[in-house]
DNA sequence: GACTAAATTTCGGTA
DNA sequence: TACCGAAGTTTAGTC
């Protein structure tokens, strides 16, 4: 990894247009080959990018350039989806290389995956005499988060979302109008279970004959077996 | 702006739980207090980061710490959210501090926004008497991208995409049904636009009576006007 | 390889 | 400020 701070200006040409007038900025070229051009704020994502693959080259300026103070010019390419990156370098202020190991990699615990798997472990939120069939129920279309039956044994297939939004209603009708065409579990309700959900969100999926859970993520927490068994 | 290379392991503890092992990697902190750790390869995203406003405070290592290698831990805490980011530094690699300027910012000139603006200048490749009405035609459920009428004088509804996806097919559904409950408008029928138009996203639009339409975006920018005359 | 769904999505516009 | 939709979305998983 190398890393360059430089008065530039940079011009990307892809799947869109984008021009960085001069100013100090940090270059950042990754083993991998791709390139990230970031400012002192606006964190998180890079002002401009290039994905890799993508190869380096640096160019000497022409009449043209020096007389604009260019030192020099960097060209970086993508064969693949002939994007380019031009970065026209005044002054580097910084120039470093750092050879480094592979990294060991990310664990995470996500929120989504957990409700699913705490909801189905409560699955007695919902209402009396609610029972889990499975999780990841598999239909043509994808997995249904959540199958389970009511008190009558009627089929509820559960969406889970930390974000009720509008996407997650039209999905859940999407599984709901498959399944309700197999007679052996027809009639299926739906139920939209989220953190939080969208006003929007809401009325739609009441327009719709599916019911709205919102779950306490931190009280299904200090119900779990598991994690109350650390303390 | 200050660049840390350390091989250090990192904790995250906020709207998901993350931990990195220990390795050598990037430290990112910016002049507005927010910090990346970024890898050698996964590039545009940072492994873990930190959004400001945020504070870091470096800390002694404790007794525990230092038998097991640390020099010093580094807090970031979000008081907002209450989100909080542990490094634990074993060796620092390279540690400089830079300062910038306030960057100028970043002009952009997107595609989609663009497809817009080029099929309603060139409302024809619709079909013959197509006509505009107007772009942005605001609904109570949001904005439509182009409305105009077809030959006979009725509205198309038209939804307009980079890459035409199910979500499209979704969302100028909505807008139809809301349209049509218009009596001033209806019947309004639709036009799914995009350059890419995902075999299932053409499925599902042909079923509800939607028309596809692909566009050339190449070709559609060599007839616009505007840009000719650069030439 | 194509497609789907999730993301600590982030980011910008508008009501 | 809340809400909605776009993003060079990217990324991960499944079929």
């Amino acid at each position: 990894m190398r890393l360059v701070i430089a008065r530039c200006s940079v011009d990307y040409a892809g799947r869109l247009s984008a021009h960085l007038p001069l100013a100090n900025r940090l270059l950042l070229l990754k083993a991998d080959g791709s390139v990230l051009v970031h400012s002192d704020s606006l964190s998180y994502k890079p002002l401009i990018w290039m994905s890799p693959p993508c190869s380096v080259s640096v160019l000497d300026p022409d009449k043209l350039q020096l007389e604009a103070g260019v030192t020099e010019t960097w060209r970086v390419t993508q064969a693949k989806t002939g994007d380019l990156l031009v970065i026209q370098i005044h002054e580097i202020l910084h120039d470093s290389a750092h050879e480094r190991g592979v990294d060991p990699g990310l664990q995470k615990d996500g929120v989504e995956s957990h409700l699913q798997k705490l909801l189905a472990e409560q699955i007695g939120l919902l209402g009396d005499g609610y029972r889990l069939v499975r999780r990841e129920y598999m239909t043509a279309i994808g997995p249904v988060d959540i199958l389970a039956t009511d008190d009558s044994g009627r089929s509820v297939a559960v969406e889970i979302k930390r974000r009720g939004d509008i996407d997650g209603v039209e999905q859940l009708t999407r599984y709901l109008e498959l399944m309700n065409r197999d007679p052996l579990l027809a009639p299926v309700a739906g139920v939209f279970a989220a953190q939080e959900i969208k006003p929007q969100a809401r009325t739609l999926a009441l327009d719709r004959g599916i019911r709205c859970v919102t779950l306490d993520y931190d009280e299904m927490r200090g119900l779990d077996d598991s994690h109350s068994r650390l303390f």
